[in-house]
DNA sequence: GTTGACACGTGAGGC
DNA sequence: TGCCTCACGTGTCAA
């Protein structure tokens, strides 16, 4: 038996079965012990919760090392760490694949004249984000026109979860300027150098 | 109240009981400022390792609602589960376009894809445009997504001496849903009906 | 004997 | 006021 976890075990049974509870209280006076606080009962209460949602956290890692508390929440930081790491490749991949599969040359030469005429004018590819608040993100966009390039956006960050409002889009000089405000649907998952990563890459295998 | 330790002290009556009051025998009536414990710089840093590991878990989780220690858990365990819902999706359509790409007319079936969805909401494409004053149009669009379709739009309308303000893309369902102003650069040379004209041609030739 | 991990009760301080 | 959260020092058990 485990004994470091036999309070997180007990589950709605009565918790009278800890002996080490009771043996801790001096008996030298006779009668039931009194308590000096009636925070008590709270505090218990507080911590057990506190335990359960360790265990419910826990229960939701694979990979577990030890049934310890910090290494509990070093076990679910690295397995988050992993997840968002897996979720950014996957994206990565779906999008170079999709833009594998609508390749076309004549495409190619609409880019270079893009890239042509964006050179010419001295405007620099740019990607800005800022977060406004947890879920809220205020994006600027600058790169180069490439026929689809916004629909492949746009769907990329609804996979991703978030929805463009207040979006503004304008061509110019071989350039796409856009900017927008990203709402996280259900939440918003990703930090805002994440995104900033993600929409660069976006830009760049376009 | 029912307290938990009312008869529990004395139902064990084990002999290695005598060994811990002997341990405790030394616990008198406490000196001042005495410390009994010798291990409490340990119990110190392992308390304050389990709160950074604790804020570290924190970091890493986008939506917050809460400092508390609780809490932190509960949005982590939340988090987590969206992850993995998220990276379940992802290689769920990374299969599904790499089972999709072995066939050659891929944008076709997206096209498809758009148009039957769009029948499936009841979305009807729809072109709207409003006459603001001499140069300024207010347009409304609904049509079919299609890879492309909003840049070949901003492109037409580019040539004709058109800009595009105030834009805002939505693609839903299957379908494109666009509002914008139209400023004509140079004055504005066509009338609100033959932009509409244009407009749905362009829509249906894509 | 030592070390590490745990739950406990308690007081302080925030709303 | 009272409730809630936290850090603290401590006793107890296991390795």
């Amino acid at each position: 038996m485990n004994s470091a976890f036999d309070d997180l075990s007990m589950n709605e049974e009565e918790e009278n079965s800890n002996e080490r509870m009771a043996r801790r209280f001096h008996i030298d006076e006779e009668g039931p012990v009194a308590y000096k606080s009636k925070n008590l009962v709270a505090e218990r209460k507080r911590r057990q919760k506190l335990s359960d949602r360790l265990l419910e956290l826990r229960s939701l890692v694979p990979i577990i090392t030890n049934m310890n508390k910090a290494t509990i929440i070093i076990d679910a930081i690295r397995y988050v760490g992993e997840l968002q790491k897996c979720v950014g490749d996957l994206s990565n991949q779906l999008l170079q694949m999709e833009a594998a599969s609508v390749e076309e040359p004549k495409m190619q030469i609409d880019a270079i004249n893009a890239a042509e005429e964006m050179k010419k004018w001295g405007i620099e590819p740019e990607v800005k984000v800022t977060q406004i608040d947890g879920y809220k993100l205020w994006i600027k966009l600058v790169y180069e026109k490439k026929r689809g390039g916004f629909t492949r956006l746009m769907e990329t960050m609804s996979v991703l979860g978030y929805e463009f409002t207040d979006t503004s889009v304008t061509t110019s000089k071989g350039a796409f300027v856009i900017t927008a405000c990203l709402e996280g649907i259900n939440g918003g998952m990703l930090e805002a150098e994440q995104i900033r990563e993600l929409l660069l890459e976006i830009t760049r295998s376009m």
